[in-house]
RNA sequence: GGGCGGUUGGCUCAGGGGCAAGAGCGCCUCCCUCACACGGAGGAGGCCGCAGGUUCAAAUCCUGCACCGCCCA
């Protein structure tokens, strides 16, 4: 069996079992300092996509990276009950047996939902589990859950005592296929191609006046004909009448400021029943409401010979009729903005009806202070004017849904109609008021984010004054998605001050959106979503997780191109076998343990290549921890792929085959410093990807001396001072500069990379390091010898100016001069244009004085560097030219 | 109409005053070297959207413009 291929699947399922067998994931009761998350609850009837993937992976590396820093972390999982969608799913599903919830009626139909709910309600949070996400399972959620309920109602109530929530009749936006009430949040505005048309109104006694519209078929509940006062061209109709066609009925022409002069002809209709600035219009002038539309989007009574139509095929029905009585001056095409339905997607209608309100102004209030006040951050910043835009124009919330899975609204009225509504979560015995025992509760169920703006504290059982309120809350860190700011970030912290006196969290943290390759938002119904349990079967979670997050850069949107997965799923492999050649490399040395100890005491016979890893390591430690305090996840991510696998893997795993079997330093020193180096890279990988860090981790650690059990309860790394060696970094990059340069000599002349050739040197101090020379020797594949210059042999030697020296490498077969002349020339040509730069730059005064000085002494360095190459590269093609050196 | 974001190698994106401009994928050359071909070595490829300005110094800051996207009227 070939097991140099990492193969996710078995892993991933064993670690998560063990974890949660562990109680890895649950907090250490109620000491230490608190670190908190509460999930954005998905819907019940959701799938989980790629946006869910990367809002819980971030979720999951900020609550695995403070876990293993030590803090008491708790994230708390949950779902959403999702009262429109939902009942839209069920009421599908009921409609393939032939069933409506009108035929079942309230009380059965809740029973559907509920027995979906059991079979369907869970499909998301296996889901999440199986992207490894570090929730405390014993704590999840539902907003619909009977403790849920009550502190819905409990809010309901406080909110209807204090006058903070009204019943009353205004034109809202109503949906006709879901049939409820929507608050404006929920309407989302399309551009629509659509058309204007210019309809006549006769005016009484003579002539017409046209007026402009996107929609004819509202015409029939028409109740007036505006104009702006400042409009000329109407002045003389002031006081006259129109006919309305069909319905003949007799309305005024109006004047009023907010008509625009310039659109269409300055005339409009007033629909004050079925458009939201008409009813304006209409309250100001004490005009008719006459509604022409049923619930359903189809033509009321109020319609005449139009009844029974649906809207959009009425509005067909009457431009023909308007053609026929040439009542019709023009159609233009005429593109607008129009309102649809969030959950379906329908038209919006607008609507007068009674709905439940909860009045903003007061509770927007703290929110905008704390936020104002610096004590509530959003990372990227810019969403802070966004969030306060909204708050400071904030409008009342239309919270009354016409549905029937949700919260009900606690509201009884007496059968007597002059009784006050009664507001109680139970039903009252009687009437206050006239002690009838008639009561009727309210028809009308909330908003679902009537309760998710609860989430941050209703999931500790608020209203009671439990311990895990009074420890967990105020959570720490919200992680969502832009596009619901408005929707629940902001209503959660008006919430949080209202309920409980204190700002639900301590900062938010907004990501991008994830879309397709061409930009678009990734949607089941546009067919371009990538599956991320598809992705998961075949290369693994942690391959997602981590291409995921490499590719998100802090706020910003990600396209992500098909293939996408294939980054994470490379450095995987990578990981497993770099493991495997480190247990190979152990055993065959008969490696047993080492003791952190032992490494601080051996770190004084330490060679360049340990001082160097273990320098480096400490450096990246340190930069991990700063990007992941900043939200900066992909710069974490990328940091520790390019030096786990570009320097751990390219040069210091390399250069530990250089020893031969049970060489005393490999095993004292070198070995260790691997094991060391790789596991705690491995420490600072396991939040992004847990599963292949705990397995490896795991395997490796029987060469440590360790308490750890698992790499999800150890700890977060920190920089070891006694392993700190500064002038290792510049020394080792001088020898990867000469092995690079040979081996593209190498290259250059195709002679193969094992290829073991003679070369000669002098004047090369680090060469004279007799470990560094291995090193070079190995990672090269040269053998060198110091030499006196006179033995080069330029008709088969390659010779380079280094250092204070040369170097020279024996060449099989003819060297092309011409071509090697030509390659140093286009170098030179190159180096030489920089330099001038450089000169022109120090012999500005002006530089000089201004610049700081570091600035000025990285310039000089530089300069005169690129000289040194110049005068090299000169003379290395005087060497090919035969001018000797 | 207002606000926000974007425009950097063929593709997806990093970098947000001082880099000889980076990564992954793709491409070219060589290599199945006993951890890894989901790999190794080397390489080609970019006047950092356009025009001005600030600065000793601009991909980076400011102004204007163009195009793309999102949000709010």
């Amino acid at each position: 069996m070939n097991n140099s291929r990492y193969n996710p699947a078995s892993v991933e399922k064993y670690w998560y079992e063990k974890w949660l067998e562990s109680k890895c994931f649950q907090p250490a009761g109620y000491t230490g300092v608190p670190y908190v998350i509460v999930i954005p609850p998905p819907n019940i009837t959701g799938y989980l996509h790629i946006g869910h993937a990367l809002n819980n992976t971030i979720q999951d590396i900020l609550i695995r990276w403070k876990r293993m820093q030590g803090f008491n972390t708790l994230w708390v999982p949950g779902t959403d009950h999702a009262g429109i969608a939902t009942q839209n799913v069920v009421e599908k599903e009921l409609l393939k047996k032939g069933l409506t919830r009108e035929k079942l009626g309230r009380e059965k139909f809740l029973e559907e939902v509920w027995k979906w709910r059991e079979k369907y309600g869970n499909r998301i949070i296996e889901q999440l589990k199986r992207l490894g996400v570090s929730c405390d399972w014993e704590r999840v959620c539902f907003t619909m859950d009977e403790k849920f309920s009550r502190a819905v109602q409990t809010v309901f109530i406080s909110l209807y005592n204090k006058g903070l929530i009204y019943r009353g009749t205004r034109i809202i936006n109503w949906c006709p296929r879901c049939t409820t009430a929507l608050s404006d949040e929920e309407v989302e505005y399309k551009e629509n191609n659509g058309e204007l048309y210019y309809l006549k109104y006769p005016v009484e006694e003579n002539g017409y006046i046209i007026v402009a519209t996107t929609r004819p078929e509202t015409m029939l509940g028409d109740t007036a004909v505006a104009v702006n006062p400042k409009d000329e061209r109407y002045k003389n109709l002031f006081g006259k009448k129109v006919r309305l066609p069909f319905v003949e009925r007799l309305i005024p022409i109006i004047f009023d400021t907010q008509v625009e002069m310039e659109f269409g002809t300055g005339a409009v209709k007033v629909t004050p029943s079925h458009d939201p600035v008409d009813y304006e219009i209409a309250k100001r002038h004490n005009l008719d409401f006459v509604t022409v539309m049923d619930e359903k989007g189809m033509m009321n009574e109020n319609a005449g010979i139009f009844k029974g139509l649906d809207r959009f095929e009425c509005r067909k029905k009457i431009i023909e009729q308007l053609n026929r009585l040439g009542l019709i001056e023009k159609i233009e095409p005429y593109t607008f903005r129009l309102g649809h339905c969030y959950r379906c997607d329908t038209i919006i209608e607008p609507y007068v009806s009674q709905q439940w309100f909860v009045k903003m102004k007061q509770l927007a209030e703290p929110a905008i202070k704390v936020v104002v006040d610096g004590q509530l951050k959003f990372y990227p910043e810019r969403w802070t004017k966004l969030y306060l835009h909204w708050l400071n124009n904030i409008q009342d919330w239309c919270i009354s849904r016409q549905i029937w899975w949700g919260h009900r609204i606690p509201i009884w009225y007496c059968s007597n109609q002059g009784c006050p509504p009664i507001a109680s979560i139970q039903k009252p015995e009687k009437c206050s008021c006239c002690n009838s025992d008639k009561l009727r509760q309210d028809e009308d169920v909330l908003d679902t984010w009537f309760s998710s703006w609860l989430w941050p504290f209703a999931v500790f059982g608020w209203p009671d004054k439990t311990k895990d309120l009074e420890y967990f809350y105020p959570t720490s860190t919200l992680v969502t998605a832009q596009e619901i700011l408005f929707f629940w970030v902001a209503r959660m912290v008006m919430a949080g001050f209202e309920f409980t006196g204190k700002k639900p969290f301590e900062s938010v943290y907004i990501h991008g959106t994830v879309r397709d390759e061409t930009g678009r938002k990734m949607s089941k119904s546009l067919g371009n979503a990538i599956d991320p349990i598809e992705i998961i079967d075949e290369v693994g979670a942690d391959a997602l997780r981590f291409s995921l997050i490499s590719l998100t850069a802090f706020g910003q949107d990600v396209f992500l191109p098909r293939n996408f997965y294939h980054k994470g799923r490379n450095f995987l492999n990578k990981i497993w076998n770099s493991f495997r050649y480190i247990e190979m490399l152990a055993e065959r040395n008969n490696f047993t343990k080492f003791r952190m100890d032992s490494l601080h005491e051996n770190s004084k016979e330490f060679r360049l290549p340990e001082k160097w890893i273990l320098t480096l390591l400490n450096i990246k430690i340190t930069q991990v921890t700063q990007c992941l305090e900043n939200f900066r996840f992909n710069e974490a991510a990328d940091l520790l792929y390019e030096f786990f696998w570009h320097e751990l893997c390219d040069w210091y795993l390399e250069l530990s085959k250089k020893y031969k079997e049970k060489d005393s330093y490999l095993i004292s020193c070198a070995i260790p410093v691997l094991v060391f180096v790789f596991d705690r890279t491995i420490k600072l990988l396991h939040p992004f990807i847990p599963f292949i860090t705990e397995e490896v981790h795991n395997r490796i650690k029987k060469y440590m001396d360790t308490t750890d059990t698992f790499v999800t309860s150890s700890f977060w790394p920190e920089p070891t001072q006694f392993l700190q060696f500064d002038d290792s970094l510049e020394q080792m990059e001088r020898i990867k500069k000469i092995v690079v340069e040979i081996r593209d000599i190498k290259a250059c002349f195709k002679i193969p990379f094992t290829s073991m050739l003679e070369a000669s040197y002098n004047g090369i101090s680090l060469l004279d390091c007799d470990d560094n020379k291995d090193s070079v020797e190995f990672l090269s594949k040269v053998k060198f010898q110091k030499v006196p210059r006179v033995q080069i042999n330029l008709s088969d030697e390659i010779v380079r100016n280094w250092d204070k020296g040369w170097f020279s490498i024996k060449v099989k077969g003819v060297i092309d001069k011409k071509a090697e002349i030509q390659r140093l020339m286009t170098d030179k040509e190159k180096v030489t244009r920089v330099y001038n730069e450089l000169e022109k730059k120090l012999a500005n005064q002006s530089f000089l004085s201004r610049a700081p000085m570091d600035v000025i002494q990285k310039t000089k360095k530089l300069r005169d560097e690129l000289k040194e190459e110049i005068f090299k590269i000169d003379r290395n093609i005087k060497l090919l030219t035969g001018e000797g050196i």
